[in-house]
DNA sequence: CTGAAAGCGCTTACAG
DNA sequence: CTGAAAGCGCTTACAG
């Protein structure tokens, strides 16, 4: 079915159909109503070629990421590229904006100067703020669709998530907690913060799964803010005051200042990270700890882009609103 | 850089610069090589748009998969579908051929069938023979590219490997079992059959790291003709011979039929099985075994169909002649 | 052997 | 508000 067929069957010409079919304006509401129902009626959609081919103006898409001094964000980004490369029949402009962790105000910042330049999608790593959630609504509302990856926001006019399931990532340290230890032991479980959603997910995980399947695992847990010297002071003092102590999960970041924390006190095959960024990889290599459960970064700045381009340059919605990535053990042999 | 600029800095029309480049015949060889020069030094690639939207003859691929009563190939084969759907604006016809295990002629017979068929790129499971690989080496002479998938032929002309590294696999779970076992313990280390390459090559790997990390975690190793009641047979007479062994790799298929032999004999815990097939998720979660070692079917087939549909459409050869998928653990929660 | 044209399905000025 | 045409980059008969 092509847009000349709707045309003949409206009894129209072709680019009215088109004019009708996007809204883009200047076609009489009855006649525009006529051919989008003649168009739903026969499943019509444009063909990929035709559109590539008259495709002359990059397509602006907008992404914004906490990535600044995060490397974890390298590969979110490298499948982003991946994604763009299955749409290079098209004109497209990425516009990065890398922001140094979450404060409202800058991403807000940045938030507008994307929508000033007038982008067609966005793909982000909101703050979960109110304001953010509504600076989204502005966006869907002029038909800018928006996909968080990573991390969501509450309450939003977002299309599509698309990152870790905290939930299963806690479950399948806790899992792999209850295996290294024979069933039997006393872990440690180090957050960021308990004020991160995420985090805690991953807590519970751990917990529930540790309790349900290993009565004799018991939990304790510590903040370190995500940072590497606060890390060591926290997991040091821990393990001072809980002398039973003989395992540890890094649920977030940190975990070089921690692990250095455990030498000589925990066993290196009890300690497991969260994700496989390059200080963890050489943690592993060089045997100061297990494993780390890792994100996928890369399957997530793909699916994310992967959707965004897909709705904006084919018109193609995603069909679901949440797209978790699988949480991958990493041992030195898999990594 | 389009073919009409090209045409005219070689003073010829764009017609025969189509000619030249895809060798279709018909152009003086001065010409024709003046053009390609030309071609060559403007980097030029000709328009994915404009090509599909010229296409109307849908572009025939063969598919060869040892599927025939093998699940473990439905994800291979989704994969696939997954690469067709991003050169959707092409008219591409999969035609695949499902074969009941690795018999050489039935095989060849296939091969001989698509290739009548005038395919314009195959991709298989081959079986390892000289035949095969000749039979590739005939197809790749009349520039039909070939990849192979999931398992590779010796001294063939294929284009391309995809498939699982199953040194790292072996090394991945021996590790895994030193880590299940507190590092000592005595392992069974169940193959398909010792005539098969990636066996051994699991077997090995297997080995290696256990003897690398955990110089107390011994091996031994029986096979089990990758059949569920030769597998149950096979592991309960080792398990009876060898009164020490307290853990289990199954490195290939039969897992069902051995897991039954280990119960009460050996913990699920310490059982380790090979790719997440509907019958291992089941152990898994029901608590028969503690892990599976994956290979990514999905990812394999992929792959390898993206790599020969962007040969054969776009005329883009891949840039390396080997694809390794990685070996991912599965835990109850992260199936 | 090569020129000249038509056409794939779409969008976009331009007329009216 | 809508018709009529041009053009995106390519391939493919058709002439000569």
């Amino acid at each position: 079915m092509t847009a000349q067929e709707i045309a003949q069957k409206a009894g129209v010409f072709r680019g009215t159909v088109d004019r009708a079919l996007h809204g883009r304006g200047g076609v009489n509401p009855e006649t525009a109503e006529r051919i989008r129902r003649i168009a739903r009626e026969a499943g019509y959609t444009p063909s990929r070629a035709g559109r590539a081919l008259v495709s002359r103006e990059p397509v602006p898409i907008g992404v914004i990421l906490s990535s600044r001094g995060n490397p974890f964000f390298d590969d979110v980004r490298q499948g982003m590229l991946d994604a763009r490369e299955d749409y290079a029949d098209f004109p497209v402009e990425l516009r990065f904006r890398a922001l140094r962790g979450y404060r409202e105000t800058e991403q807000l910042t940045a938030l507008r100067t994307l929508t000033d330049g007038d982008v067609r999608g966005v793909a982000l790593t909101p703050v979960n703020s109110p304001a953010v959630a509504e600076a989204i609504g502005r966006l869907a509302a002029r038909d800018v669709p928006v996909v968080t990856v990573n991390t969501d926001v509450e309450g939003s006019a977002r299309r599509l998530y698309v990152g870790c399931d905290d939930d299963a990532a806690g479950r399948t340290a806790g899992k792999l907690m209850g295996l290294l230890t024979g069933g039997a032991g006393h872990a440690l479980v180090v957050v960021g913060s308990r004020a991160v959603l995420g985090h805690m997910k991953r807590l519970r995980g751990f917990s529930e799964a540790a309790g349900l399947e290993y009565p004799r695992l018991t939990v304790a847990t510590v903040e370190n803010g995500d940072d590497d010297d606060e890390s060591f002071r926290a997991v040091k003092e821990a393990l001072a005051a809980h002398p039973d102590i003989d395992c540890v999960y890094f649920a977030a970041a940190g975990a070089v200042g921690g692990v250095k924390a455990c030498r000589g006190r925990v066993a290196p095959d009890r300690i497991i990270l969260s994700d496989d960024i390059a200080a963890h990889r050489e943690l592993i290599l060089q045997g100061s700890a297990a494993a780390a459960i890792c994100q996928q970064p890369r399957q997530q700045g793909y699916r994310a882009m992967k959707a965004l381009l897909r709705e904006v340059l084919i018109g193609q919605r995603p069909e679901t609103d949440t797209l978790f990535t699988r949480s991958e053990i990493k041992l030195r042999y898999n990594l």
